[in-house]
DNA sequence: ACTGTTGCCGAAACCGGTTTCGGAACCAAC
DNA sequence: GTTGGTTCCGAAACCGGTTTCGGCAACAGT
């Protein structure tokens, strides 16, 4: 579509820039050698490339990123695309992540575009257009899925990206990812010497990468502490509270419920102290769990949420200097780059205190009560 | 400062796009005749102009903005420049608020710039450069102050923007805003009614033009419940948590303490439950409250609380309509909006449990045992 | 029929950079 | 004193558009 017709744009009356010209007339250069000695040329000598850099600092010249990519293509900003749909996702973490990334970005005198979309043909749709349309040199993708179209469009276009987390197939990709799998083990063996001995792991949604390292380390976190995985204590795809609350509710009714909970999300992990309310269990003692993320509503909580909470401005800050030494030419093996969640220790776990047994019973005491009052959560 | 020496890039292999050129070779027109035609000038021809769009839009021709911007100036790019501070300001809106943005801008086929600071300087440092840069043609300025520095500082450039806010000085002002006023109003008038008597309000950062409008609201509202506003039932520059129990808890020491509280903020409002729970009182009975903005905390809070909730996304969208007609150079008094924030009825207000002098004995009570014990939260 | 207008388009300069090409100057070597 | 090879810079083309200027053809006026 293009642009209708009587576009007639006001003027902008803004401060005139020095050029390239400017510089290169105050040198008696011509401006070929100017740009040459400014972009590293060999076939500049050093005194000149000195003289020049000298002089255009003096001057305050800064190249007009868009006069340059009329000729290299390159804009000298990294693109994100934001895809939000169905659940929060990154929602409460967007604002340090873009700061990072922001950050990053403008440490090397690059900028930031940044683009939403609500599907996944939208995002690859609007990927493809920032591409074509020269309005990003690279991008960084986040939540990346185990098979991600986005990698697949963007692999085969060979434009540069970078992944926050990471994915099956690593051709061609560069990442910075958070162990979120140490957490998880962590998170197990910690329940465990607290004296759980039924732990229960909710993951987060199935198609992340994530998901798969997550229940990796929760299960190696099982091994170490001894505990043989129970698949019934095992659940998928929980990202908001409601998905974490159902399936909270569907492991306590088990014969054998788990004390203990891990989730893979704090937003899931939130849907629990719903459920423990209608029980009238107490979270942090008759329940007890830990998630991941560090969202801010888990500290608002009553008991506040322990968890493992990730720096995402450090993430958006490492992204984007990744992507820039990417977009420059570096290879992919030299950007993969990962970090530690670090634990929150709040109120929401502690040592068991009843057993499975006897939570059986106080579950099913329950559930036989509200058949005929309708059951409150107050 | 320059950017460095021997950046050689990789090559970016890309799709090749079909130039001017190539669509006034299809047309046995010259390119200069093509820009015209496409561009709405007038000594083109209609028969031809609409040969012109046909054939481009056949060939798939899409102008490079930052080809054009080498002549016009202009990117086809918004501006928008986030301030993360002490406090988390705009954190939880922000997808939203985005998400609205790029979904204005992308009807346009315009591309949104970010960029974050942490101080006004900052701010304002940034501004300016992306300015330089041409990587904006206009910017959004979110929460705008009473008297704000961007404001001046693109007045004086002449550079097209708009405010999420009002401001005093509305000279080349556009704005899209939210009657805060209106709901503070409602707000007072929904607890009067509800048998509220005294009835305090805690502002938001004094700093931004919103607490003027919001107090005016407030006093509004008590006159037409027939109250006299009380000074001392009148708190400043609540935005966090901290900020509002601060606020609360001097009110509740009174000797003639509110029953009922309107914040101007969430985020402070959720100050008032901590200190609730420390003086066992129960919010949304012994004490209400009712806020402002509509942030996902609120309601994880027990009881949920009542709020006035803002749509963000549809703030973005409007903003970025608006400063694009503004950048095409639309008088700033067409493009001035506002809507209302929808009352979202949850738990955290109702009738008052006890009066004031009742009130006030609790809390004494409260006060004189908790000098012995450590007083906890439990 | 001669002269102004007007409508419409081509030609060419221009924007601010990058990159290719060629040649002058200098040096060393034979 | 040629020749050959480097070193270093100027000249000019180029990128993909926009905009100014001028001129040709058609039309109207007298």
């Amino acid at each position: 579509m293009l642009n209708g017709q009587k576009e007639r744009n006001a003027p902008i009356r803004r401060a005139k820039r020095v050029t390239i010209s400017d510089v290169s007339n105050a040198l008696g250069l011509t401006k070929g050698t100017v740009s040459r000695a400014l972009n590293g040329y060999p076939d500049i000598s050093d005194s000149t490339r000195n003289r020049v850099r000298r002089v255009s600092e003096k001057m305050g010249y800064q190249p007009l990123s868009h006069a340059q990519a009329i000729k290299t293509g390159r804009t000298r900003s990294l693109g994100l695309v934001l895809q939000f749909g169905d659940h929060d996702s990154h929602r409460p973490f967007l604002a340090d992540f873009l700061s990072g990334i922001s950050h990053g970005a403008s440490q090397e005198n690059w900028t930031v575009t940044v683009a939403t979309a609500d599907s996944d043909g939208d995002t690859l749709k609007t990927v493809q257009q920032l591409l074509d349309e020269r309005k990003a040199d690279g991008f960084i993708l986040p939540r990346t899925m185990t098979d991600d179209p986005r990698v697949r469009l963007l692999r085969d276009a060979s434009a540069p990206f970078v992944l926050y987390g990471r994915t099956r197939d690593t051709t061609d990709c560069a990442w910075f990812d958070i162990l979120g799998e140490d957490a998880m083990h962590d998170a197990v063996l910690r329940l465990a010497k607290q004296g759980h001995e039924r732990i229960a792991f909710v993951n987060g949604g199935s198609e992340y990468y994530y998901s798969v390292l997550r229940l990796q380390g929760m299960l190696q976190g099982l091994k170490e502490a001894g505990i043989t995985p129970d698949p019934d204590l095992i659940a998928t795809d929980a990202v908001r509270p409601e998905d974490g609350a159902a399936a909270t509710r569907q492991m306590l009714r088990l014969a054998n419920p788990p004390t203990a909970f891990v989730f893979a999300v704090d937003m899931a992990a939130l849907g629990l102290y719903q459920v423990a309310a209608e029980y009238g269990l107490a979270v942090g003692s008759d329940l007890s769990v830990i998630a991941y993320d560090g969202v801010p509503e888990g500290a608002f909580a009553t008991p506040a949420l322990t968890t493992f909470s990730v720096d995402s401005r450090q993430a958006g800050e490492r992204l984007a200097a990744l992507l820039i030494r990417r977009v420059r030419g570096e290879a992919v093996q030299n950007l993969r780059e990962t970090a530690n969640a670090t634990l929150v220790e709040r109120g929401s776990d502690g040592p068991p205190t009843m057993t499975s047994n006897h939570l059986v019973r106080v579950v099913s005491a329950h559930s036989k009560k509200s058949e005929y009052p309708k059951g409150g959560t107050k």
